[in-house]
This record gives C-alpha cells, sequence and structure tokens, in this order.
DNA sequence: AGCACGATTAACT
DNA sequence: GTTAATCGTGCTC
C-alpha cells in the first residue's frame, strides 16, 4: 500500500494546532532501504519571535532562518553539547513557527532500532526529542528537508487519529529562561497511549 | 555564556 | 515506581 505524506497545507495553520493534528501521525524513516515508523505522541509548539521559548525569540539567524521558511519543512538543530532535536516547521513563510516531535512509539523497524538503542529498554528507545533522533538516525543532515514527500528520507504520514479525551495539554519543558505567558502557556500536547 | 536534554544517581512513595 | 538533582558536551550567538 503506497504511502501518502501529509502536505505542506497540512502545516500551514497555527503551530499550536499543527502540534495537536501531529498526534497519532506517523513520522517515517528511510534508512538503508529500509522504514523505521513510529506514532508521534508528544509535541511541543512554538510560535513567532514574540514566544520567548522560540529560538526564533532573537530574530532571524543562520541557525533559525529554517523557520521562516516553507511549511513541512524539518528543522533540526543541536544543543547540549550532544543532543540533535526534531521539528516542523508550520505556518506561512516568513514567519518562524515549528512543532517539536518529543516522543514517538515505534511502530515499525523495532528490530532496527533496538540495534541502534542497544542496551536501551524498548519503553525507553523514543521517549524523548533527543533519543528518537538517535534511534532514527536523524541529524543536522536532514536539516532544511522537506518532510512531504513520502520515500525520501523522512517524512510523516496519516496513522491513527488520537481523540480528544486521550489528549492532554501543558506546559512546555525545559524552558524556565522564558518569562509569562510563555513559559505557562500549554503548547505541550500528549497523547495517552494504551499500554 | 548559555542552551527546547538524557543518563545516572539518590532520595522519597 | 516515582521525582529531584547533577553535569557532560559542543554549537550558536
Amino acid at each position: 500500500m503506497p504511502s501518502c505524506a501529509l502536505s505542506s497545507e497540512f502545516y500551514s495553520i497555527p503551530a499550536p494546532q499543527a502540534a495537536r493534528a501531529l498526534l497519532g501521525m506517523r513520522l517515517v524513516r528511510c534508512l538503508d532501504g529500509q522504514r523505521l515508523a513510529g506514532l508521534i505522541v508528544e509535541t511541543e509548539a512554538y510560535r513567532g519571535e514574540q514566544d520567548q521559548a522560540c529560538h526564533a525569540h532573537a530574530g532571524r539567524t543562520q541557525r533559525t532562518s529554517v523557520m521562516y521558511g516553507p511549511p513541512g519543512t524539518a528543522y533540526i538543530y543541536f544543543t547540549y553539547g550532544m543532543h540533535w532535536m526534531l521539528n516542523v516547521v508550520c505556518e506561512e513563510p516568513g514567519f518562524p513557527a515549528a512543532v517539536l516531535i518529543r516522543a514517538v512509539s515505534v511502530c515499525e523497524g523495532a528490530q532496527t532500532v533496538a540495534l541502534r538503542r542497544l542496551g536501551v529498554k524498548s519503553a525507553a528507545w523514543t521517549d524523548g526529542p533527543a533519543k528518537l533522533c538517535k534511534a532514527f538516525d536523524i541529524d543536522g543532515r536532514l536539516n532544511g528537508s522537506s518532510l512531504c514527500q513520502a520515500g525520501q528520507a523522512l517524512w510523516i504520514e496519516p496513522g491513527q487519529p488520537v481523540s480528544d479525551s486521550l489528549v492532554s495539554a501543558g506546559p512546555r519543558v525545559g524552558i524556565d529562561y522564558a518569562g509569562e505567558p510563555w513559559r505557562s502557556i500549554p503548547w505541550r500536547f500528549r497523547a495517552r497511549l494504551s499500554p
């Protein structure tokens, strides 16, 4: 069955809406001809130069320029000296906004992920933004690439719809330096999965 | 200088 | 089984 990636239009909406809509979608990584995939279970929205937690808060720089580009583009950056993070650019070109993919639930290629995450229990393979990048071999080489073309290195396709009753929203994490209201605004979305 | 984190440790239930 | 504290690491500004 041919896979079909979410289109650029899907991401042309306010980042918090996109963050909610991405829950349950399937993140697909094509690695050495093999499909690795996971259902998105946690996201965070970052939106505009006004948002003190958004990288674009300091304006447009070489690093943040990707966020000003077309929706559906991967914004991948490096932080804390060792971690890569995957974001999807949202909204109209010229307006910096993105959704951080914080966690996925592996549904394809588990055998390969297990090899990439040797010594890590399956529950901890992809339950953090840097962990999923490591598990799926996502790094700066993919920064700026489009996520709207199925069959390339990385894309997002429809997965399992997640009903509102399974979604909880809360404040974003790791942004203590931001002031109000940005620090408390509930732009983090989680889907409670079925154990 | 400081950071959209993770692994490890150490204290609690 | 949880939450809290610590710190490594190297890229961006």
